[in-house]
DNA sequence: AAACCGGGGAC
DNA sequence: GTCCCAGGTTT
């Protein structure tokens, strides 16, 4: 008697060891992960490590995470090492990279690990969720690929994949809910670490938002989405807002010495923690803002005090909820009134304070050689 | 549910 | 220019 054979590439396989077998070929090689050969062989990840990616990698490409993972594994080989450090030195680290709550919560997260949890991570996704920085992603994603537990792992990937999998057409982000239960349902007891970084991977490099490379992908026969002809309809997503625009003024300060003053932002809002140079408030202009109100917004007059200012040109920032243009003013001065309570930085040495991309822009434009 | 919170790369 | 990236926290 022969066994039954599919007729077409269908087979009893589920997509979740279809997927595994993709991934033991195509897994992308990345510092922080163990690959499944290596796991095999009996290799674990470090939770240390698989925690630091994780935060690294909110809303931020591999490519940028790598060369600050390498940094920071350097400098902070463990949590401990981590929670011995200051703030002000996690901050330093983290400068550029974006987000920098995260890097707060990092050093938070850290500091409770090494005084309250004998420096061992919670292995539940549960315990994992009550450390600040780590939510619904964070913790699923710590707890199925440091420890194996077959969690739900969510990501923007993972979202794209299954909703052109069930071609759910639910908009953003109210398809969540479908999604998290769909996800659960594709998640095997087996090897859910790797299932995770498969689904991600998956997104990454063939189930991409534009343009998907469905003929490689090892789900195609499973995706409803492509059976419809258009899988890069999904996810079904709202349109978006417009970016308003804000105005102010920059003011970079150099002393007899060549030094720049600096100051540090409050510990809340935009840029918490960060060093900045000192700037006006950043006002948002409508579209009938006359050229004079806009001239007035970034007007040297708003200069923290009376000085030489000299126009030095002027930049545009993009943040998430807004756009940024500043004029940029310079002024050598021999003294600065008191109540500016800053500090003065070699411009050789600017590169090693907690300097956010805007404010490198900033300086830059009155001091062209500082960031070369 | 919506707003807030960076920066950069791909297109 | 647009989109979106291994999202979390706050309101």
């Amino acid at each position: 008697m022969t066994k039954q054979r599919p007729l077409s590439s269908e087979t009893s396989h589920t997509p979740a060891e279809k997927l595994l077998a993709w991934y033991d070929r195509h897994h992308r090689v990345l510092p922080w992960r163990v690959t499944p050969d290596d796991y095999r062989q009996g290799v674990r990840p470090d939770p240390y490590r698989i925690w630091l990616s994780e935060v690294m990698l909110q809303q931020t490409t591999v490519e940028a995470v790598k060369a600050y993972f390498l940094k920071f594994t350097g400098l902070w080989p463990t949590v401990q090492a981590l929670a011995d450090a200051t703030e002000d030195d996690v901050l330093r680290g983290w400068a550029g990279l974006g987000y920098y709550s995260r890097a707060r919560n990092l050093k938070k997260c850290a500091d409770m690990i090494a005084m309250q949890y004998d420096g061992q991570f919670p292995q539940s996704v549960d315990g994992l969720k009550q450390l600040p920085g780590i939510g619904d992603y964070t913790s699923a994603a710590i707890a199925a690929i440091a420890f194996d537990i077959p969690a739900a792992v969510v990501d923007g990937n993972v979202e794209r994949v299954v909703s052109r999998l069930f071609a759910i057409k639910t908009v953003m982000p109210q398809a969540k809910v479908e999604i998290r239960k769909f996800t659960e349902q594709l998640t095997p007891q087996n090897r859910p670490g790797d299932f995770a970084q498969a689904m991600m991977d998956l997104g990454a490099t063939i189930c991409t938002p534009k343009k998907p490379a469905c003929i490689l992908c090892p789900l195609n026969d499973n995706c409803a989405a492509l059976s419809e002809g258009e899988p890069e309809l999904y996810p079904v997503k709202a349109p978006k807002k417009a970016r308003p625009v804000r105005y102010g003024a920059a003011f970079i300060i150099v002393s007899p010495q060549g030094e720049v003053y600096l100051r540090k932002r409050a510990d809340k809002g935009l840029l918490a923690g960060m060093s900045e140079v000192p700037n006006s408030d950043w006002i948002a202009a409508n579209e009938c803002a006359t050229p004079e109100h806009i001239m007035q917004l970034t007007s040297a007059e708003r200069a923290p005090f009376a000085a030489q200012w000299l126009p030095s040109g002027s930049i545009t920032h993009i943040f998430t909820h807004f756009e940024l243009r500043l004029s940029v003013y310079k002024a050598d001065v021999t003294s600065i009134p008191p109540s500016n309570n800053g500090w003065w930085v070699a411009q050789q040495n600017l590169g090693e304070e907690a300097l956010p991309t805007v404010m490198k822009k900033a300086i830059g434009a009155a001091l062209p050689d500082t960031f070369k």
